[in-house]
DNA sequence: TAATTTATTGAGATTCAGATACAAATTTTA
DNA sequence: TAAAATTTGTATCTGAATCTCAATAAATTA
């Protein structure tokens, strides 16, 4: 199986756009780190490293890593996007708990029967599907039963 | 079943705010109209009807509405975030063409059997789900395949 | 290896959705 | 009807993301 590398090398090529130390070094970043991440997370992670990478370069880097399917956009929150990589594991979908925000990953092979349904019926190429899942886990529904609301 | 209308009355009401003609007008138009829109959207809509209400308002009013369950948040696309109404309506999930955006409502009650496992084997207290699933739809397959792009 | 071409970088300016401050207006309660 | 408190609109602000541009660096060619 390719390296994340080499797919970005070949992705990179195949655009005529070029290869810098910069690209490498946030691709090199996203991909050791696993967990979602943010913009600034990302910029502090590389600075406290040594490695100073503008932000806009950042910003400029991420939409080729999402074209190329490296990462993923997890999800708009706090005003801004979250991304996770997502290259060589396994597909999967998001249970989050609507008090404390924590974040469970799960799989379930349901969704492949959904994708076919839906492809049969409505006739499309389904790609992939992005499921979120929301509720309260059961740390938080202890703390309400007990009334520590937490702050909501 | 309670109108729209009683719901909201009893949130503003239950929260200590105030009855105003320009929460009324937002949600009247919300109610009325069928499908997604973003705040530009009903902003002129509101308009058009020679309603004029400040976009600040509007700001104002969609999260007194998310938090009485009578809109939900659709999407972040375009830079900015897509509403729907909810209210009485089933529940449902989006099939979204990543080609030119079209967007089709279903619903597979094999969902349900997702959320039921994800109660039980995580201890969840589970409340919703958003699930969007993403492929091309047939006339951009249609157009792909004979050469007219159709611009991505 | 050096010269040429072209993409990329960083810094700062810009954009735009959404939030906020404040004075005037309106709703609510009494 | 008056007092108290909230809401409105206007203007301003905020911050994520994008863009501009001169300087730099990567790839290509000789």
């Amino acid at each position: 199986m390719k390296s994340e590398l080499e797919i970005f090398k070949e992705y990179i090529r195949g655009q005529g756009l070029r290869q810098t130390p910069e690209r490498e070094n946030i691709l090199q970043e996203i991909t050791t780190f696993t967990g979602h991440f943010d913009v600034d997370e990302l910029y502090l992670r590389l600075r406290r490293q040594g490695i100073k990478i503008s932000k806009a370069s950042i910003y400029r880097t991420l939409p080729l890593l999402l074209d190329c399917g490296l990462i993923r956009e997890v999800d708009f929150t706090d005003g801004h996007w979250h991304y996770e990589s997502i290259y060589g594991q396994p597909h999967h979908c998001h249970l989050r708990c609507l008090k404390c925000g924590a974040i469970v990953e799960f799989e379930d092979p349901l969704l492949i029967c959904v994708e076919q349904k839906l492809a049969w019926r409505f006739g499309y190429l389904v790609k992939t599907h992005t499921l979120e899942v929301q509720g309260v886990c059961p740390q938080c529904q202890e703390r309400l039963e007990t009334g520590d609301d937490g702050g909501d």
